[in-house]
DNA sequence: GCATTATATTTGATATATCAATTATATTTG
DNA sequence: CAAATATAATTGATATATCAAATATAATGC
């Protein structure tokens, strides 16, 4: 049997252990108090302004459970509010409040910092061929 | 600023879900109950017999207070026992059931299968270097 | 227009991750 | 040796993932 932790996926698995344990780090000593999921989600909102729950999940490839749970928690601490569509009354208009912006623009530097400390020593080019080549395992496993 | 689909570590992200999902799913099809994360920590335990809770939990970048959690599990499925190690009573003495051992040599070609398929169209030569560049991210977070 | 079907979201159950606090036992050290 | 410290594992709290069931509303088809 080839050792489980010569495996590719292993490695994988450790670096998004390794790297989201480092980013959620960095946001936390600089004060913020938002998970890493959570960033995520203000930050599809952001770029995409007019999304549906399902469709957020959709773009972030997380569960529409997972999704009300998290939406949940933004409307908690006030980054984000939720009305009633008036042309669908099953959805919500989902809406960034001005302290949900205020989080955006303070923690994105931090985000900048910590990617390109993880990321140090790679080349654009290396970068964009481990792209391709995981696009490719992900199109395999459809 | 960037977007968030474009980062590279969205990119695994996505991935790892991919793949966990297309990984369990060929586990449940085959008819067997166990979780990609249980399946792991018996691999661990059987590549290396003799192993402390915290050590499993080190190898495997987990934390120790998961791997109590998924050890109960293991143990109430009857593919691991537990018995306190009688030269230091604070740790336990895992081992790998009969029936532990079954699941494994059953499930270990199911294994082999999904991942062939998920790696297809790669080389050996593109998944080593995918592995080397990662690695490099993974000290780069420490 | 009403029954059927489809879609959006929520909720509950279970698994895992993380952190902090607790418990039990070992080790160290004064 | 007793007190202080270190280590192993557990437990509780909270966040997230996944699946299934439930609810509410919309769309469709006869």
């Amino acid at each position: 049997m080839e050792k489980f932790d010569s495996v590719l996926f292993f490695t994988i698995e450790k670096l998004i252990k390794v790297y989201r344990k480092f980013a959620h780090e960095q946001i936390k000593k600089n004060g913020y108090d938002i998970t890493i999921d959570q960033w995520l989600v203000l930050r599809c909102l952001q770029e995409n302004k007019i999304l549906s729950q399902s469709q957020v999940a959709e773009m972030l490839f997380k569960d529409v459970a997972s999704i009300t749970r998290i939406i949940e928690l933004l409307v908690k601490k006030k980054y984000l509010e939720r009305k009633i569509d008036s042309i669908d009354r099953r959805k919500f208009e989902l809406s960034i409040t001005s302290d949900g912006v205020k989080v955006i623009e303070n923690v994105y530097p931090i985000v900048q910092n910590y990617r390109k400390k993880a990321l140090e020593g790679l080349t654009k080019n290396d970068i964009n061929n481990i792209k391709i080549d995981l696009e490719k395992i992900i199109n395999n496993c459809k």
